[in-house]
RNA sequence: GGCGCCAUCGUCUAGCGGUUAGGACGCCGGCCUCUCAAGCCGGUAACACGGGUUCGAUUCCCGUUGGCGCUACCA
């Protein structure tokens, strides 16, 4: 049963990636990176209306900026492509006409119209809308009759003959009735195979050895396992991971708030804490330790920890494992990461030492990058806004004292404006002027950034320099 | 309707028969402080319900209720 650890994370490629899929490939991907297993990316594009090579694209480029680097898959191939299934047609029918001729599948000539007939009729009558096996036995003259008629044929698996059960690794053992199924579809009537048929083929010969993957999939595993047994395969252990569901509990929709990766990454939140936030969805540290490096998630991860009950996103809590990490990634990374919000909003010299000063004074108050042109704004403009609450501190008297008591203190003062000269001065100039506290720093504070919040003042002064400091502090006397 | 999964503070969770039911987010208060944030300290708040099993159930079993999923020639 122990067999090389090799699993896969299969999309559709059907727009961008989902917060639940990212999740789903996240514990596939921690799974392999803590067994020294594989991680396979395989594309599963079967339905030609809804997949698009954008969406492909969408998604691996997701994949990417998570850091879930798969080991194969359809950019970086492996010795068992191709992994993308539209470039597979040819194997599933391969499989599916040996089960034909085993006797273990069979044609059936059932038109669509037909089928939702018999539906109807036996949900009026209060019967389990399954399908009756109309076409099970047809004899070789019947089907030729039928193919003449001009229908194309689906292919369909026996109904099984006992009950199937599933020992999950995170659910424990799952048992499903025979009754609960019908003959069913692996080939559709233009010879692609349905998704449960194309999933048994590529695992089995992807040899994937765990499936772990969303609950919603937990119903499809009687029919997989029922074709495991068909194709003479062994199966994979499975885990079946549960869903993420929004403040209300339904399922989480991309109308009320973000739920895509690429969402999530243009307010900016950095990978690793989205990453972060997502392995605590459903998984816990055994320390309860929250805030994690990629690293800590590999070394710490075991699926017997990951919970059984469905999970809801709460962005408050992803806000604050974001503030984390963007307080403690490196600065130039941060700064890297920073300029696009800068650069969107127009605002000059994203670059530099003394951006990446800027940066790192203002990363304090962040929850997402996207706040940071705001946060940093007063940095980038020679006339600062004054904000409705700042403007008091500018208008009083005293404030007008303190501007001009250290505007010329200031000027009277030789060399570099540094953190250990603004406080020197701002001390000298409060004990002349018996003010100190807020009555001191704020209308400082609001003279040179136009707020009445934000970082370390004297920080803020130095970094600003002391012909800003000198303008600004000289305007803002006028101003009056 | 049938089948399945799930059920601890508002939210994420720990717990795997005996605990003052623990932690985290959020919220509230305090400290620190020029302000905000961070940090530190404290507070708020939970075992859905009913039966069993047991000396003892949050924990095991059954049922009820509720939520969700599946029930396609979607994945």
């Amino acid at each position: 049963m122990s067999r090389p650890v090799r699993v896969r994370f299969a999309p559709s490629p059907t727009g961008h990636l989902h917060v639940g899929s990212a999740r789903t490939a996240l514990f596939n991907w921690l799974f392999a990176r803590h067994e020294g297993g594989a991680f396979v990316l395989r594309i599963e594009d079967t339905d030609l209306a809804r997949s698009t090579v954008e969406s492909e694209r969408a998604v691996l480029d997701d994949l990417a900026w998570l850091g879930l680097a798969w080991d194969e898959g359809p950019d970086v191939g492996g010795a068992y492509g191709p992994y993308r299934q539209s470039e597979r047609l040819e194997i599933y029918r391969e499989h599916a006409e040996r089960l034909l001729a085993e006797g273990k599948t069979f044609r059936c000539y059932c038109t669509d119209e037909e089928l939702e007939e018999k539906r109807r009729l036996a949900l009026t009558d209060g019967r389990i809308p399954q399908y009756d096996g109309a076409c099970r036995g047809l004899s070789a003259a019947a089907e030729a009759a039928l193919s003449s008629e001009g229908r194309r044929p689906t292919v369909r698996a026996h109904r099984p003959t006992r009950d199937v059960a599933v020992d999950d690794l995170v659910r424990g053992r799952v048992e499903f009735a025979r009754e609960m199924l019908g003959d069913f579809i692996i080939l559709r009537s233009d010879g692609r195979p349905t998704y449960n048929f194309a999933v048994v083929v590529d695992d089995a010969l992807m040899e994937i050895s765990h499936v772990v993957r969303a609950e919603e999939h937990l119903p499809n595993t009687m029919r997989q396992l029922l074709l495991y047994e068909a194709l003479g395969l062994e199966p994979p252990s499975f885990a079946h991971v549960s869903l993420i569901v929004d403040k209300d509990r339904s399922k989480l929709s991309k109308r009320r708030g973000a739920s895509s990766v690429a969402e999530f990454r243009e307010q900016g939140f950095l990978s690793e804490a989205l990453l972060n936030y997502l392995a605590l969805l459903g998984w816990s540290h055994p320390d309860a330790k929250e805030i994690m490096s990629r690293d800590e998630l590999v070394r710490a991860f075991d699926l017997a920890r990951v919970s059984s009950s469905p999970a809801a996103f709460d962005e408050d809590k992803l806000a604050w494992i974001n503030a984390h990490h963007i307080r403690e990634e490196p600065i130039g990374r941060v700064a890297e990461l920073a300029r696009p919000y800068f650069e969107a909003e127009g605002v000059c010299e994203p670059d530099g030492e003394r951006f990446e000063a800027i940066v790192d004074l203002v990363r304090e108050g962040l929850e997402r990058l996207s706040e940071i042109p705001y946060a940093a704004g007063f940095f980038f403009t020679d006339d600062p806004e004054v904000e409705d609450d700042a403007r008091p501190w500018l208008e009083s008297e005293t404030g007008e004292a303190v501007l001009k008591g250290l505007l010329s203190t200031l000027e009277a003062e030789e060399g570099v404006l540094d953190q250990a000269s603004v406080k020197r001065a701002l001390k000298a100039v409060g004990e002349e002027l018996g003010a100190r506290g807020k009555d001191l720093y704020m209308p400082v504070r609001a003279a040179l950034t136009g707020r009445i919040h934000g970082p370390s003042l004297a920080l803020v002064a130095a970094l600003l320099g002391r012909d800003r400091v000198l303008a600004r502090l000289s305007r803002a006397a006028a101003r009056r």
